[in-house]
DNA sequence: CTTCGTAGGCGTATGCCGTACGCCTACTAG
DNA sequence: CTAGTAGGCGTACGGCATACGCCTACGAAG
């Protein structure tokens, strides 16, 4: 064999993220990635077939760093899922700037597999199993990761829920009460609620 | 006033959401838009700033048509929440390849605000109100947009399901099992079983 | 130690993209 | 009729992903 390769897909994906975090999602390219990394723009297609590899391989980097590891086996399982929720949440919020990467290539992450795998376990230890163990997990990943995007991404935390109080309140009465009940409301909080709610309804 | 406008953001939208349709989510580009409306390139920075604000229209275009209208006022709350969302999830269906740009732009939607005004009535009439409300419509919200993704975006339905199947048993025996169990539960019993959970916990 | 095959790495070139800019044209209000 | 504004077009530029072909460094086989 000849030569060994001199980076790693870890070292890619750190010097793409490196860029991400620097220049925002927007100033990711070939280019800035390979500058990144002190080698010529074609020299990284050594390494990935196309721009689509490389996001995947961020995508990776993000979600694979994801704490998969049983929560206190002692514990209740809903705070066991708690635990894993608020860890893939933590990993995400890492990085908010990633977050319209992995909407698009997160089903090709094993770190999401990973989770997945825990969850189950725990569910499947609580008594869930069957069909009703598939709902629960999808309904479980669909909130975390739509509720990722609300915090990220979403107005209601941060100055959107100010623009939001300046509704015209003839048409949107409601949410301009809730944006200002939302003010005492962290996104903590939130996430949390929401996902008890959840938990709640998987209990009945 | 010389002159008026020939074309509205309506019609902007809707060529750009035919250019979509057609040619999927990278088919989109200042240029193809233009060509669908028999108009030169830069005749489209007549009407929109930039690449982003046509995305914007194509987004509210999409969510823009959700029926806000409040469901069969006779019925329990629990119901109307459902048909609610499913309204949500069935307008975004019908346009898969622009989900992608919901995620960034559904916070400038009118059609979501307006949404989201009508859940608010039928949860206030159910009785939640103050900052539970707050926890409510952003737990619901979360849920429905991260379900509509993992739905069009993710594996688990259709040919996904079937190469989650086949992971390695060693590392991943539950996800193999539920990828299994996975086979006899549609889209539609997922996402309303998985909404049935969240209702229950609100009940709660 | 030599040789040879493979992978690493680079530079060039192509064809898209978004869009700045300046021109002519069609229209309508006075 | 005339003036002024908005509509619309063509050109041009810089940045992007990436196909392709070249030379180079290395490690194993002889």
């Amino acid at each position: 064999m000849p030569r060994p390769r001199s980076l790693t897909p870890e070292q890619l994906a750190s010097a793409a993220l490196a860029v991400i975090d620097r220049d925002g999602l927007a100033g990711l390219s070939m280019r800035a990635v390979a500058k990144e990394l002190g080698m010529s723009t074609m020299g990284l297609y050594r390494y990935v077939a196309d721009r689509d590899e490389l996001e995947r391989l961020v995508v990776e980097r993000v979600l694979g760093a994801v704490d998969t590891e049983p929560p206190e086996p002692g514990a209740p399982w809903r705070e066991r899922v708690t635990v894993l929720a608020g860890r893939l949440r933590a990993t995400v919020g890492a990085h908010p700037e990633v977050v319209p990467l992995t909407v698009t290539h997160r089903h090709h992450s094993l770190g999401v597999l990973r989770w997945s795998e825990t969850v189950l376990a725990v569910l499947t230890e609580a008594g869930v199993e069957g069909e009703r163990r598939v709902v629960v997990l999808r309904a479980l990943l669909g909130y975390v990761i739509g509720a990722i995007q609300l915090e990220h991404l979403g107005p209601l935390s941060g100055p959107g829920t100010t623009a939001l109080a300046a509704l015209p309140a003839a048409e949107f009465p409601l949410m301009a009460a809730t944006a200002r009940d939302a003010r005492t409301v962290d996104a903590d909080r939130e996430f949390l609620g929401g996902l008890a709610l959840l938990l709640d309804g998987i209990t009945v």
